[in-house]
DNA sequence: ACCGCACTATTGTCACTACAACTATTGATT
DNA sequence: AATCAATAGTTGTAGTGACAATAGTGCGGT
């Protein structure tokens, strides 16, 4: 659907400032979208996107600070997320033994598992309503890379 | 900067995962710049979607369950939003005389004159930042409600 | 060895979101 | 006119985010 149906707004002040709605919207969109998604695995888009980080390095550990780092919404307190993720099982935490200021986090089997599972519903939704060709989101990609300078 | 240094993740599974990922965060990234612009302001980025909602169709007032379809984010509660900018005298509530389950909100001048001094500082911020042609700009909001279907 | 500074993570707090339950009003059906 | 459903908005609450203050640890200079 059009921007501009979807919010109802018919004219923009300018191209940029109806970008910055467009993007601001579809994140929402698909922030939904993971919302329900995730919501059967008791588990909220950070948290995916927390085990995801871990996977990533698996089997090396990550601290605390890189998953912030590294973490889409850099805002979220990656402390309480990992603590939350730990109770479930997914992930476990340990003191650095060489630098006690510092965690270690790894990835558990089970969290391993979960996100496998969650990744052939991400790429049957895909099938079913990403109607736009691999070029185009490639240069949505670059676009998007572009406009944050 | 590319999504890959932002968030240091070399690969991504595909093409529209990226795109996923990286409409995510370049959302966080203007969500951050926004909260940052509207704060000496006293409001979030969601009490000025609502102002300008209300400046588009001003001096008409519009529905309280209006406000919620247009708004980027649908999830949020428009009752306790307009009650913020009520007490700051942004806007007006008005039970409406032919239907009295129905609330009508207007902007108020003061609101009016926030949003003008808002707008200046946004025609100034995209002329230091966004170095991104129109054309592309244009591209990507026809990119992104292709994405959405 | 001691001090101060930088690093890493935790905790506290207040506000806001997500979602569901609820009230009030109107319209439609009989 | 009484009842039921639909519409419009409000309220409750548990969880989450934003941000600042704090605690614990390591490192470099003297």
């Amino acid at each position: 659907m059009k921007l501009e149906e979807a919010i109802k707004q018919k004219k923009f002040g300018n191209e940029f400032e109806k970008a910055v709605v467009n993007i601001l919207y579809t994140a929402s969109w698909l922030e939904g979208i993971n919302i329900q998604r995730f919501k059967p695995h008791g588990i909220s888009p950070q948290q995916y996107n927390v085990l995801r980080i871990l996977r990533g390095s698996h089997p090396n550990p990550v601290m605390l600070g890189e998953i912030t780092e590294r973490m889409i919404d850099k805002n979220s307190n990656a402390t309480r997320l990992v603590e939350k993720l730990r109770l479930k099982g997914f992930l476990k935490r340990d003191i650095c033994k060489t630098n006690r200021r510092q965690v270690d986090i790894t990835i558990t089997s089970k969290g391993l598992a979960l996100l496998e599972e969650l990744d052939t519903h991400i790429d049957q939704w895909q099938n079913e309503h990403m109607k736009i060709k691999k070029s185009e989101v490639q240069l949505l990609n670059e676009l998007l890379d572009k406009l944050r300078g």
